[in-house]
RNA sequence: GGCAGGGUAGCUCAGCGGCAGAGCAGAGGCUUCAUAAGCCUUGUGUCGCGGGUUCGAAUCCCGCCCCUGCCA
């Protein structure tokens, strides 16, 4: 029986290039698990979109002097690009400035606020009289009352790291033209967490095994400290609109508004494919399982905002929708140790990675080393590493070896077995096991591990051929070579299968070099064996070895 | 500052109450089908620091240090 899986991925904000470590963080281990599910015969709907809202991108906008659309629509079309050069699977990768996504949005809001889950209320903030606007926080600067730094802004300190507020600030002054802004109240509306504290934590108390404990126990602890009622608009101009008469000044903020945007994908999905009620299959559906793969900086707004938006709509609309079934947040890829930015644009990004490196190399080297639990640091020496000494030596060595020497001495075809050895049998089996096990791990939103009972039985499998050595037995014993050949075969078919989903690209050359017809992507999540006598393709290296030079070359470009 | 996660071999990480592990790197050997790839053998650890509980602690408890995230 089919699982349904929807899977909601975190909205980037179009404000600039892509880069690895949000490819590592959400991207990636959502494609993962999509293809899996999708081979093992599930349904499957993956959505995401760019986020175009956000201040990150009007002050990139600002610094740039152009419009904010201007900017957000420009890296929206690159992360396009970037998805299709990474072979990212949407089902649907939209944008926040839909139409559809709009009146989903505002439907939210008017229904909580009805509801009474958004209510209006006063708050003061700092307001520019030169400017004739209130500021957001960032764009006030004065002085740090935890350390003293003259030079803190609003919503940080960036020398003592300290979260503030700016009317924490002493010798607040405006970003942009110096002058001492003044408190004035302003009117917004705040989203009433408080009534949900107790439900949230029945939800969070219960089932939840397979949840990463850090996701489970920041959620809690937020809730045990009481969870309160938090603004959701804010003084722009950029954004979506509050869809009540007075507050044109105003918009939507988008850590509300951008979750919603896992429904509205949905609903726009299921329009674009003429079945516009499909959308409830893995909505309204109480057996679908909702996974959404987000950065840890994200788990909140995962785990206990966007329930508690759900929790309200379901109740204010009087139908079911469902709550997050798993939110596998993963940490950190730093880059030589410090954090990767966007705004600072200090990363390594995708589409100039990309220019130089193959999709699947580093669809390997980031699965494998997955932030799960912990920060993981990129390096290019380790990046060249795990490319030449794991996946070129041992898995496309396995495949080219094997596949060169059947090619050469048996007529380019599927050799014939005799009887089958314990041997081979036993290789065979592992095979099969490396798939089974490889669909649990991933399952488990384990993809570290899932890589690695593929990888250890491509060991086996070089094992097998050195232990039986068909370079020997073509002059000695033709028909055992044939058998030999024709297990490893076997073997390096069901690992195709079992590394599809990490290795997309490379697998579906394989398949075709292996006599397939069909795309892999029809073949199922199941051991393939190719009968034989099947014709092969003339195999060509799946993979590139990388000069260790290009580890001094790239530093100097990162500009170390 | 509060909450949460992490700190284990040169590197990347697993183990989370019962003889400290894997991959890769290093050293030695074998092999030659293969992208000088593969296979075998092999060294390596104050398990962040200090206390405690226990017959027994990397694992549980207390305190501290360092890294990361969040703090509406």
């Amino acid at each position: 029986m089919p699982e349904r899986i929807f899977i909601g991925v975190a909205w980037p904000y179009s404000n600039g290039s892509l880069h690895i470590g949000q490819i590592v963080g959400a991207y990636l281990p959502a494609d993962i698990f999509a293809r899996y599910h999708r081979a093992a015969g599930n349904d499957v709907l993956m959505v995401s979109g760019s986020d175009l809202h956000g201040t990150p991108i009007t002050v990139r906008a600002e610094q740039e002097g152009r419009t904010p659309t201007e900017v957000a629509s420009q890296f929206h079309n690159e992360f396009l690009d970037s998805w299709k050069r990474l072979g990212i699977s949407w089902d649907l990768y939209t944008t926040t400035a839909t139409e559809n996504h709009v009146r989903v949005a505002q439907d939210m809001f008017l229904r909580l606020l009805e509801k009474g889950d958004i209510y209006q209320s006063s708050m003061k903030l700092p307001y520019c009289t030169v400017e004739k606007r209130f500021l957001l926080d960032r764009y006030v600067e004065g002085t740090c009352p935890i350390c003293g730094d003259a030079n803190a802004r609003g919503d940080q300190c960036d020398n003592c790291g300290n979260v503030l507020d700016p009317i924490d600030l002493t010798e607040r002054r405006c970003k942009f033209d110096g002058s001492e802004p003044e408190l004035r109240d302003s009117e917004h509306f705040f989203l009433r967490l408080s009534a949900y504290n107790d439900r949230l934590r029945d939800w969070l108390s219960s089932d939840k095994p397979r949840w990463r404990k850090n996701v489970v126990n920041f959620s809690l602890g937020v809730i045990e400290q009481g969870l309160h009622d938090r603004a959701i608009t804010r003084d722009l101009e950029w954004g979506i609109r509050i869809p009540v008469e007075g507050y044109g000044e105003k918009r939507i903020y988008v850590w509300f508004e951008n979750v919603i945007g896992y429904l509205s994908a949905a609903i726009e999905w299921a329009e674009q494919n003429g079945q516009p009620e499909r959308w409830r299959d893995f909505w309204q559906d109480s057996q679908a399982k909702s996974y959404y793969f987000i950065g840890k900086d994200n788990i909140w707004f995962h785990t206990l905002s966007w329930p508690a938006q759900l929790m309200g709509y379901s109740e204010a609309v009087g139908t079911h929708y469902n709550l997050p079934y798993d939110v596998p947040a993963n940490q950190y890829l730093t880059i030589r140790g410090s954090k990767a930015s966007t705004s600072r644009r200090m990363a390594v990004w995708v589409p100039d990675f990309l220019s130089r490196y193959d999709p699947d190399a580093l669809r390997y080297y980031l699965a494998a080393t997955m932030p799960e639990s912990s920060d993981s640091d990129f390096t290019w020496a380790d990046f060249v590493r795990r490319n030449n000494d794991e996946l070129v030596a041992t898995w496309g060595n396995l495949v080219n070896r094997v596949l060169s020497f059947t090619y050469r001495n048996f007529e380019a075809a599927v050799p014939t077995p005799r009887e089958l050895t314990e041997d081979d049998r036993s290789l065979l089996t592992r095979s099969e096991q490396a798939i089974l096990e490889v669909g649990q791990n991933i399952a488990l939103c384990h993809f570290r591990a899932g890589l690695e009972s593929a990888m250890s039985v491509a060991r086996e499998a070089n094992r097998y051929i050195e232990e039986n050595a068909p370079w020997k037995l073509i002059t000695e014993d033709r028909g055992r070579c044939a058998t030999v050949l024709h297990t490893a075969i076997g073997a390096i078919s069901g690992l195709n299968v079992a590394l599809s989903p990490y290795l997309p690209f490379t697998c579906e050359t394989l398949h075709g070099y292996l006599g397939n017809e069909t795309p892999l992507r029809d073949a199922g999540w199941r051991p393939q064996t190719p009968p034989a006598g099947r014709p092969l393709s003339e195999p060509q290296p799946l993979f590139k070895k990388l000069d260790p030079a290009v580890v001094g070359a790239e530093e100097a470009r990162f500009g170390s």
